[in-house]
DNA sequence: CTGAAAGCGCTTACAG
DNA sequence: CTGAAAGCGCTTACAG
């Protein structure tokens, strides 16, 4: 390992003046540092991060919570995936590298021990576990944050424009000459916007369609897996038999309602229309008929890394950012 | 932030006698190690990783290679992602951290710099970038490393039985009298076994059953996406109508196929068989009959965090680890 | 069993 | 413009 007492040697000047030439800060004579920059090349000089990070207090790692017990999904989230790479690749530009913040370590450390373990200068949260109470003191824990999806007090949140597309898909269905449509939801959480707000845009549409949504059109389905959909569906056909279209909070859930409906000799959209939400890439083209709403996956993942860097550097962010969705209009919805 | 030399005054003991209870290494008087463990945890005392980092030259740090150019899909991979999951967990357990390594920094730091950086202890080669000619190198770059999937020269790749499972594709057609199959296949390169492997056995199976595979029979997909499937299908069937059933090397491929055979009206199995590879779960229930195998990404992960800690403790490790997939008769091969 | 000294590789004031 | 000194928080021999 070539040190910067290395260069010292080679060059003849000392070890802050190799500091300074290779981090380019204070003044310091052209051809001094050219001379260090050549030497450091030419002995494949790499700079130590941990004894940069140990003298600086600046570590260059940014946090990530994504977890995948139960029904969360970790890296295989199909839409925290994508956006992981993308956000991923906004903070390598910015010399940062992401690191998962976990409760695996000894007898569960937490994340926030965890950042001071590694000295974290920045938390993305993407996948938190439901109800966790530490997720909640993250405002106030001292490290900048910023949120997907998720509310969190004191944390800027980027987020899309889930009740607008409610309005959307409400819209759609009306328009279309439906007037016994379902919601088919999730477990609503008071800090997880999406199930809940694409539901009050639902709503909200319906009636200034001068329609009023029953109660009886609601169902939940108990987690955010095909199964649960499957399952959901089957509770709310059962119910409502007279229902001709319905909005499916997010994509995954809609294929397990597809199964049902495939099951039942149900075909979409003939006898029964279907809106869904994210569409989830993998499965395009095994269900390629699904009208469904797209994330803008690399948007929010960007704005995250921007509010984030922000914040970092001190600077206001808003409280809440909202990226616009696209209405994928396939053919699932029937005109009646 | 509490350091060792925090405890040191509030304890009454040296800095290195701290250390000591601390680590556990070394002989300490119960006591003592009982005083100060306790006035680390009144004191909410986390240890920092860049100065144990520093000192010990162990930065507790594992390197991951997982690229998202082109088509590769990063964290988005469906079979990577779950890989990931497992291995992430079972590699916080043995108290080490993930880092990604990455191109991205400055003018392109390369991996191995990347990993003098941040004094990365072990790589696990996950998605690399084709024909990456530094993922050549790593095998005498002195990092203990451990791939899953992709051969590299001196190290230790943990892969599924890919060669058994294009037997028994090829058995299974056969038995159920298939006698003109198509095998759907994906660019195939030296290093990468998926494609090859599943091909070579494909093939020798065949012959057991007394056919001989024919060359017009075999159709390579320009990529691993569903589009290039459906190309691919279309320049299959185009070429032989008179096909009966087809291997499709991954179901991504497969995806795309059955949309093309959708949009010709070829119903699956009836008019056409087929045999999927992966059995990728968020599609699962959009495309719930697709026979298929399963590859045992938790295996995989396991075996792969094993290895690499067997090699990082200099303990010799074989040079291939197989682990059989799991074959999912679903109800895409016809019987005829 | 415990501690004084030195070192890991880098940077930050402060002199000159 | 350049360098000597001290420090970041921890650990490793080595004494005692």
């Amino acid at each position: 390992m070539v040190t910067i007492y290395d260069l010292a040697k080679a060059t003849g000047f000392s070890a802050p003046t190799i500091s300074k030439a290779l981090n380019g800060n204070g003044k310091l004579n052209p051809k001094t540092r050219e001379k260090i920059l050549n030497a450091a090349k030419e002995a494949g000089y790499t700079p130590n991060m941990a004894a940069k990070s140990l003298s600086t207090k600046h570590s260059k790692l940014i946090g990530v919570i994504l977890e995948d017990v139960a029904m969360l999904r970790g890296f295989e989230h199909p839409l925290f995936g994508g956006l992981l790479n993308r956000f991923r690749h906004e903070i390598e530009m910015a010399g940062f590298d992401l690191l998962f913040l976990s409760k695996n370590f000894n007898d569960g450390m937490s994340y926030i021990d965890h950042c001071k373990y590694r000295d974290v200068e920045g938390i993305i949260v993407v996948n938190p576990i439901d109800d966790d109470p530490e997720i909640q003191t993250l405002g106030s824990c001292g490290i900048p944050c910023v949120s997907t999806n998720e509310f969190i007090p004191g944390i800027c949140t980027v987020v899309s424009e889930n009740e607008e597309a409610g309005h959307i898909a409400a819209r759609k269905f009306f328009e279309c000459g439906h007037r016994k449509i379902g919601f088919l939801g999730a477990p609503m959480r008071e800090n997880s916007p999406a199930a809940i707000e694409r539901l009050r845009g639902f709503r909200d549409e319906l009636k200034l369609c001068g329609m009023e949504f029953e109660d009886k059109y609601l169902e939940i389905c108990d987690a955010w897996f095909d199964k649960s959909g499957y399952e959901g569906m089957k509770r709310l056909y059962e119910r409502c038999p007279d229902i001709t279209g319905v909005f499916v909070v997010c994509d995954s859930l809609a294929f397990g309602a597809m199964k049902y409906l495939a099951e039942m000799g149900l075909k979409i959209p003939e006898q029964i229309s279907l809106i869904g939400f994210d569409d989830d890439t993998t499965a395009v083209s095994a269900a390629p008929i699904l009208t469904t709403f797209r994330q803008d996956r690399d948007r929010i993942a960007s704005l995250s890394a921007e509010m984030l860097l922000q914040v970092m550097a001190g600077i206001p962010v808003p409280h809440i950012v909202r990226v616009p969705t696209q209405f994928i209009d396939r053919s699932s919805v029937k005109i009646i």
